[in-house]
Order: C-alpha cells, then sequence, then structure tokens
DNA sequence: GCCAACGTTGGC
DNA sequence: GCCAACGTTGGC
C-alpha cells in the first residue's frame, strides 16, 4: 500500500492510539476491489512511500479489520469527499491496519527496478500508478531478503 | 517543476 | 460506445 510520507508516514502509523489507523482516501476502482475483495484480517502488507525524495518499501503492516465503507467519502469538508458515494450505497472502502515494523532500511524502488525475481510485481511496471497491489509469498520473501543485503 | 501514463468525464 | 479533453499520480 502507497502512501505520501508527508501525508501520512510510517512514522505516523506507529504513533498513532493502537500503532492502527483505518487507510481512507482510496479512490481508485481498482484499489478498492483489493481492499473489499482481498484483504483479510491478518494479511501482512508492505508500506510503501510514495512521492518523496527516496521512493520504497518502508516497513510492514498487517490489517486488522476488513473493508467498510469510507467515511471520508461521506464528509463534504474532507479532502476526500465524493458527492457520489452514498451512505446507503457507498461506493468506497477501507480497511484499518496496524503497524508491524520498520525495515532496516528502506528498499528503494530503484534497488526493487534492478531485481529480475520482481519484474512482473505492477509496482516496477511502466507507468504504474496503483495504490494498493498484490504481492505473491515469492516476490514477499524476496523482498524481505533484500533487507539484510545492501 | 516537468511530464508521461493513465483514469475519468462528458459531448456527440 | 467512442474518444478528446481534462485531472491526477508519482518518478525524476
Amino acid at each position: 500500500m502507497k502512501s505520501e510520507p508527508e501525508e501520512f508516514s510510517i512514522d505516523d502509523l506507529q504513533a498513532m492510539p493502537e500503532q492502527t489507523e483505518h487507510w481512507d482516501g482510496v479512490r481508485n476502482y481498482q484499489a478498492r476491489n483489493m481492499m473489499r475483495d482481498q484483504m483479510k484480517i491478518g494479511d501482512l502488507v508492505f508500506f510503501y512511500h510514495s512521492n518523496c525524495q527516496t521512493p520504497g518499501i518502508v516497513g510492514i503492516m498487517k490489517v486488522v479489520r476488513e473493508s467498510y465503507p469510507d467515511f471520508t467519502a461521506f464528509d463534504v469538508n474532507d479532502k476526500h469527499y465524493d458527492a457520489k458515494s452514498d451512505p446507503d450505497q457507498p461506493r468506497w472502502f477501507m480497511v484499518d491496519i496496524q503497524f508491524v515494523r520498520k525495515l532496516d532500511r528502506t528498499i528503494s524502488l530503484t534497488e526493487l527496478k534492478t531485481c529480475p525475481e520482481l519484474e512482473t510485481m505492477p509496482l516496477v511496471c511502466r507507468g504504474n500508478r496503483l495504490s494498493i497491489m498484490p504481492v505473491t509469498q515469492q516476490q514477499w520473501d524476496f523482498i524481505l531478503s533484500l533487507e539484510d543485503k545492501g
């Protein structure tokens, strides 16, 4: 899952009560579907910092609540307000995630792009803008194996 | 700040 | 349903 650290970083997550926060503001159907249909309690997730000095994977978190309506879409004063999302027929959903740990180092996008093992990951594919994407078990294990290198 | 890539909107 | 215009994302 991607977030701009200036908006919400891994440190912000760690500082939350219970180290838990809802992942609001997703306004992309593919990403929504991922949260709504795939993400289950206990699933582990990489936290990716985007649009910053060193974009890359910075930590691990886990799903602690499965999808429910993203209430920020109903709030006209919220940055992520969407008039087309009705409380009776919500268009957008979110999950709650909890901090697990920070990686010992940031595994940068630049580094990820050099790994043949990861070339099928949406993240490193040209022009990808998905803010939430699946990671296979193999990719997960490989990425974690990078943590102790470099 | 630039701009390529992509999603969404809306006229037809 | 097509597609041009427009807005957003996000790496660089």
